[in-house]
DNA sequence: ACCCAGGGTCATA
DNA sequence: TATGACCATGGG
């Protein structure tokens, strides 16, 4: 899919949707807990795990540490998978606490960055290309279920291809641009559960032309 | 009573 | 490389 077709999708969620504000979040550190808290899960339930957390004044590395696995898990508990985000966000907090900082790591190339947090437990790839993104301002495109289904479903060959396939065809594609891939993540998130998945044709849908995006749980790449 | 949500790890073939 | 089980809450 080429630059032009890409820019017109972007343009056509923006008209829809309007700007996007991500991410919420009140510091880069949040932005990274959030990141792994809303791993397959609403975000909603996120915010009331940080809201526990911002109660608990624990809201940064060292706190968040010197809590038990068991404290931990209790505060993030409306996120779901708590035991496990537990686990994952001491990983998380060691490995800031390890580099100093983001006031150390935010003078690190892009690849050096993916890879290390890629190296954290419980960090997969999108995961990490949302702190690139939101918490180190990278020019990184994020992508989710949500991302894949969409462009797929307008025609992108390689929205099922492996993760790092698709990130690199569409950054080629469009260039090294932050201020873009903040919005169009965000974009793209706010139509698949706003509007996309409880109409069978939504109005994004409608406009962009050779769009099938129907409603349901359904396999990616199947419609047309 | 389902289905799904801003994924990732681990075991298995 | 690619499936499948597992993790768990809350809203529709």
């Amino acid at each position: 899919m080429n630059k032009r077709r890409l820019h017109q999708v972007f343009r056509v969620l923006h008209q829809t949707h309007g700007p996007q504000h991500w991410w919420p979040a009140d510091s880069r550190f949040e932005v990274m807990v959030g990141a792994v808290l809303t791993q397959n899960t609403a975000w909603s339930n996120v915010e009331r795990a940080i809201v526990a957390l911002k109660d608990a004044h624990v809201l940064s590395p060292e706190a968040l540490l010197a809590l038990s696995d068991a404290e931990l898990a209790r505060l993030i508990r409306p996120s779901g998978y708590f035991n496990v985000k537990a686990r994952r966000l001491k990983a998380l907090c060691r490995w800031c606490l390890e580099h100093g900082g983001h006031r150390r790591l935010r003078h690190w190339s892009t690849d050096r960055l993916r890879a290390s947090l890629l190296s954290v437990h419980g960090i997969g790839p999108e995961t990490a290309d949302d702190i690139l993104l939101y918490a180190f301002d990278r020019p990184v495109f994020v992508i989710d279920a949500y991302t894949r289904r969409l462009l797929g479903r307008l025609g992108h060959p390689q929205a099922e291809a492996p993760y790092e396939t698709f990130r690199q065809s569409l950054e080629s594609a469009l260039g090294a641009d932050t201020e873009l891939f903040n919005q169009y993540h965000a974009l793209i998130v706010a139509h698949g559960k706003d509007v996309c998945r409880p109409k069978p044709r939504c109005e994004t849908c409608r406009l962009v032309r050779g769009c099938g995006f129907a409603a349901g749980n359904r396999a990616l790449g199947d419609a047309q």
